[in-house]
DNA sequence: CTGTTAGCGCGTTCAG
DNA sequence: CTGAACGCGCTAACAG
């Protein structure tokens, strides 16, 4: 086997004991060392390419400085949401094991395993804005395991969620769109079939729609149509542009359904910012951008959210937090305005 | 702290030594355990709840049981790539730890000290096709590191790398192009700037493109621009297309500059598909699907290299295969027909 | 054939 | 600043 520079080596090249090279490298508390004897091991340790083991460390001090991060690999938003958590964990020293899946939520309760065998302090998971599995939050707490949901558990207390405000977000939108056209704003709600169901977040939505429609004395006017990605229904949707009255100004609840009026527009020859102002409330797809025109959107900021959970869960495994607080916390959304 | 179960509660509880638990556990070879005692130890397995340490065992071991995946989070061929690689080493009992980046090369080298630090088996880097640095070549061979490029280091025999036949796939596209429409493929070159200059993949493009043509018995027709997100000089675009005799068929080495002829033609009015028939030899922004109507390409298949270089690592540290075997794993690209 | 013992791997920590 | 114990599981050598 590759033979190993272990502290002992250090220490003996240093001439002290091993207690001390420990006390250097982490500034213990309560171990006083001179500045000449700390010089002598940190050479020692430069010219040994010493490093220290960090399972034996994680042993002794019974963590292993790794976040689970579990979601839908399938989902540029968990991605997203990735980027923003692992750098905040990077720089705190903290490294984050990828637990990807399609949909398997089954792969989820592997988590608690990890945990006990002490491969992880605690998990991030980026959920459905519906989710909230009741056995899931048990399992959390039983184990008192560290762990945030993002998007997830929208309505229980008991489980510490970084949600967005859905509703203020479908206003901001509204007042964008209000502000580029003073057209009444039509609500072009989509929804995953088969049956016509609100997950909690587009309820919200729906909720700020109408509020704002009121505020502004105007008639509420939605729409909602299902969502199939495999074969959307083309003419239904060039059918709902024929009756609109032109200019129009729309706003959808995902971007699917601006793309579909996107692409009824291709198909009767209106132009997208002219006959029809399309907005959307989210960026599922990760296409808006690359749209044509790019498609402007009040987004939920994923990578700000993943940022925020990190800093909850390094709270809860220092101890500055309490595994019992498990108070939400709430982002703003980001306005993309992407019109030229 | 935590009161935690030991093998040690274990073997006291199924009356008997320490060793008979790991050995149970490990089937390990020169330990032979009775059937009876090997259901006692399962049974105060079961009851106590107990699960290794694996940092523990990791100590003991030498192993981590972990790979670092190293690339940029803004990638999303980097993100595919990590599905099929954190699939297959889950299969594997392996997990993976996530080293995301934003362009920040130095970030590399801290990969080795993970390595030294036992944090880590091995790594997998998502790199660009012209990637080949030598200094990370050497570093990577000094320390015996398992280790595999994707899409990096393609002509250094020295470092495993996961390829796709750059070359191979552009005569397929151009296959697919020529059944469609029997028009002469014209080919359109994006580089990205600020001079022309290709990369190891788009000079094996180039030559099947050309070599393609010529066993046709065909005229090249190439020309190239550069790209340039920020302000897409539309109006160059769009007297490209008016230049071309119509109908015209167009492959792109990327799919920017299949975005940009969609952009020209809907500023021209003409019909994709029609009267212009676009094809892509990548799906880098991912939106080729999205497109309106959706665009068909040539791509590579990352998923499956994630899986590939998985695999390979697993037989390194396994010692399946020698860490000085470095041939380099080859792959076919994946012909993604879009149009309906 | 079945099972035990003791030492190891490596860093941390606390009493002296 | 030192010495020794500790955390937890693996395994070679050894014994019944």
């Amino acid at each position: 086997m590759q033979k190993r520079v272990t502290s002992f080596d250090v220490a003996r090249k240093a001439g002290v004991s091993r207690g001390v090279v420990s006390a250097v490298l982490n500034q213990t508390a309560g171990i006083r060392v001179s500045e000449e004897t700390r010089a002598a091991v940190l050479q020692a340790i430069e010219e040994l390419g010493y490093r220290v083991d960090v399972q034996a460390r994680g042993m002794r001090l019974g963590r292993s400085q790794c976040f689970a991060a579990f979601g839908n690999m399938d989902n540029p938003l968990f991605l997203q949401m990735l980027q923003g958590f692992q750098k905040h964990c990077t720089q705190a020293g903290y490294h984050v094991l990828l637990y990807g899946t399609d949909q398997d939520e089954a792969a989820r309760y592997e988590l608690l395993e990890m945990f006990r065998e002490r491969r992880i302090d605690g998990i991030v998971s980026k959920d459905a804005t519906q989710y909230a599995d009741e056995a899931w939050a048990q399992a959390i707490q039983e184990n008192k395991i560290p762990y945030i949901s993002v998007d997830g558990y929208a309505e229980n207390e008991a489980v510490c969620s970084v949600l967005m405000d859905y509703k203020a977000s479908m206003k901001i939108a509204l007042d964008h769109i209000w502000q580029k056209t003073s057209s009444s704003p039509i609500y072009m709600e989509v929804y995953s079939g088969p049956a016509y169901s609100l997950n909690w977040g587009d309820r919200q939505r729906r909720l700020g729609y109408e509020e704002w429609m009121i505020e502004h004395g105007l008639n509420p006017t939605t729409m909602n149509r299902m969502r199939n990605d495999r074969e959307p229904n083309r003419s239904e949707w060039v059918s709902i542009l024929r009756e609109m009255e032109l200019p129009a100004a729309v706003v959808c609840n995902w971007s699917y359904g601006a793309r579909r009026i996107y692409e009824a527009c291709h198909e009767l020859h209106l132009r997208i910012g002219k006959d029809v102002y399309v907005m959307a409330a989210d960026n599922t797809e990760q296409v808006n951008a690359y749209m044509i025109p790019p498609l402007s959107a009040v987004e939920v900021p994923y990578r700000q959210m993943g940022e925020l959970a990190a800093q909850r869960l390094l709270q809860y495994v220092t101890g500055d937090v309490s595994l019992a607080d498990t108070t939400t916390i709430r982002v703003p959304c980001r306005l993309e305005i992407r019109e030229n």
